[in-house]
DNA sequence: TAAATATATAATAATATTTGCATATATGAA
DNA sequence: TTCATATATGCAAATATTATTATATATTTA
């Protein structure tokens, strides 16, 4: 999977409905009618997302018979959700006084 | 950081100009121009796309005379760029035969 | 075979994102 | 001061995303 394919993977993923479908489809398999009771959302609402995930090759799915039953495939997924929970602190350290490029010498004052 | 705001975050940074400055600036700090060498877009654009990066609080800046000096500030970034450069399987394992839901034990046949 | 269930698709409208272009602002230098 | 440089802002056009509503398809059950 190259870096233009993950930053579309970023990118379909990075939406409050469909990270709740994953974190969902991370405790395992689900059909369609399993992941409409938690989501708040129409059924064909949520078809479209399910649809959006799958060409985007995050979810994929088996059929059992009227049933589809959905689960994760791409293998960014646990890694992006984890993101989501970890602990971090407020803000990455400011950097070191004082770096140079070649258009100047910084950081000098702070902005506002 | 809640996870609105986690989500927000990755939302703003899923995008393929905005990935290759936060890996720029992951070296270190960098003023505009420092920035406009590497990439192939106009200024005005690199200016919207640094503002779209700033006001999800994902970069900050210094002012160091005429220039404007960016750096990362927010903690997920480090991580969520590893993501895109990790050593990854194709896919991850699919369900393994047959768990259970109240609508029916899955997977049967594989779709298509 | 008809009805019911599970799910998808299509069309639309509302909204958001992205880019390009023109122009504005701020700072330092002459 | 005026000029050049570094960077931002405003606006319009093109495109993409999202949700809604109506309808279609496939499968099981009666």
């Amino acid at each position: 999977m190259n870096e233009t394919k993950r930053i579309e993977v970023l990118k379909v993923a990075a939406h409050p409905v469909r990270i709740k479908l994953l974190e969902e489809l991370m405790k395992g398999v689900k059909c369609v009618s399993d992941l409409e009771e938690f989501m708040e959302i129409s059924q064909p609402n949520l078809s479209q997302h399910l649809s959006a995930l799958r060409h985007a090759g995050i979810i994929d799915f088996f059929i059992d018979g009227r049933l589809r039953c959905y689960f994760l495939r791409n293998p960014l997924i646990p890694d992006l959700l984890e993101i989501l929970k970890k602990d971090y602190p407020e803000e990455l350290p400011g950097p070191e006084c004082c770096p140079v490029t070649k258009k100047g010498t910084y950081p000098h004052e702070r902005r506002r």
